[in-house]
DNA sequence: TGGTGCATTTCGCCC
DNA sequence: GGGCGAAGTGCACCA
């Protein structure tokens, strides 16, 4: 990894465009090629561009020019000034993070505790695959009717347009005409169940849950 | 800024949980108080924190451990071993990014440019509030009717929802009886024409579009 | 402060 | 490689 401080300014095109004018700033080059500049405030680099990308360096008679270039984008750095430039050896294979707590292991817990949507609830399938996309969990419900299940760590007022696609989509198969929604999550906003409610999707906060720290199933 | 290349190891709980073993890495401390660590891939970090975070210390006997705990979140940092600490002296007020061709960019000038959509369809209002949230551009059709156009960069399958959901709200006024849905974008997925087109909400694939140099109003 | 939606979102999974 | 949805998403904007 190699941390270049520099007065610098930056221009980016490509998926947007962006400037950044001149001050002293700390360029992050890493070992894949990405590349990122910083300044003092927040993690998000101001701008950046993924791995893969070629550095091609110019040098002029008062100022340095870094280009990274690819077909879709173009990231061009102005070095006025360059204060340091350190190079820091770390771990090659760094396998990176190790999650818990994801929606996918909330989902698979709930795939195994149906009871948790209400007496009577019955598991089907997990990812069940519509015409819209998969659902979470496909279930019963006490009459034995199909359930589309859709799981969320946070449940928002999109999720409720989300589930409703997924509803209508296995409607037009008529062995699932009378399929109805529920949104099951950790946290339900008001607005969503509001919305929820007009649109006849039901609602199932989930109790403060976790994963058995054994389980490496996901 | 300070950097800091150690031997670590990270637990976070919080949002989620996620555990790091141990490895070389870089810690990059900001002004503001954020955190983040890096290994040498990617411009995102592997851990983070927000700012505003107080670092506590404690010294162990083979190792350190750092601390950031906030209400809702905790960061632990063991640092068995520090390879190096450096403190590097940016910019206080860097600004930030400058953008152009934003979202916000192409509804202005969509604004501005309503025959885009179609010749005879007449500029209303930005912004428009619907009782399910703000419609980008209200604009009229060239029969007069009232049509909702939702303005993205590249529009993929949940804007179909999306502008479907504003419709419907508007429509609930008799006044918007007959309002219709066009979803405006510079790229277009196929599956999201596919599903728009059922749901009788039209596509408009702008022109490649940019934005007047001169131009500084947003 | 919370709700809502954009982002150069990035990332991972599945087809 | 494209489509699609999650993310410890972050972030700005608005009520």
């Amino acid at each position: 990894m190699r941390i270049v401080v520099a007065d610098c300014s930056v221009i980016y095109t490509g998926r947007g465009d962006t400037r950044l004018p001149r001050a002293v700033r700390a360029i992050i080059v890493k070992d894949d090629g990405s590349i990122s500049v910083h300044n003092d405030k927040s993690n998000k680099p101001l701008n950046y561009m993924g791995k893969g990308n070629e550095l091609s360096e110019v040098e002029l008679e008062d100022c340095k020019l870094w280009f990274f270039d690819t077909r879709q984008e173009s990231l061009r750095i102005t070095l006025h000034e360059v204060i340091s430039d350190t190079d820091f050896l770390l771990d090659r294979n760094d396998e990176g993070l190790i999650r818990d707590g994801t929606e996918k292991q909330l989902q698979a817990w709930l795939a195994e505790n149906p009871e948790a949507l209400g007496e009577g609830y019955t598991f089907v399938q997990r990812e069940y695959q519509t015409g819209a996309g998969a659902v979470d969990l496909l279930v019963t419900d006490p009459e034995g009717n199909p359930v589309a299940v859709e799981v969320k760590r946070v449940a928002m007022i999109n999720s409720v347009s989300q589930t409703q696609r997924y509803v209508e989509s296995m409607k037009e198969d008529p062995e699932f005409a009378n399929t109805t929604g529920i949104i099951a999550a950790l946290d339900i906003r008001p607005n969503t169940v509001k919305l929820a409610d007009k649109k006849k999707i039901r609602c199932v906060t989930l109790p403060t849950w976790w994963r058995d720290p054994a389980d490496t199933s996901m």
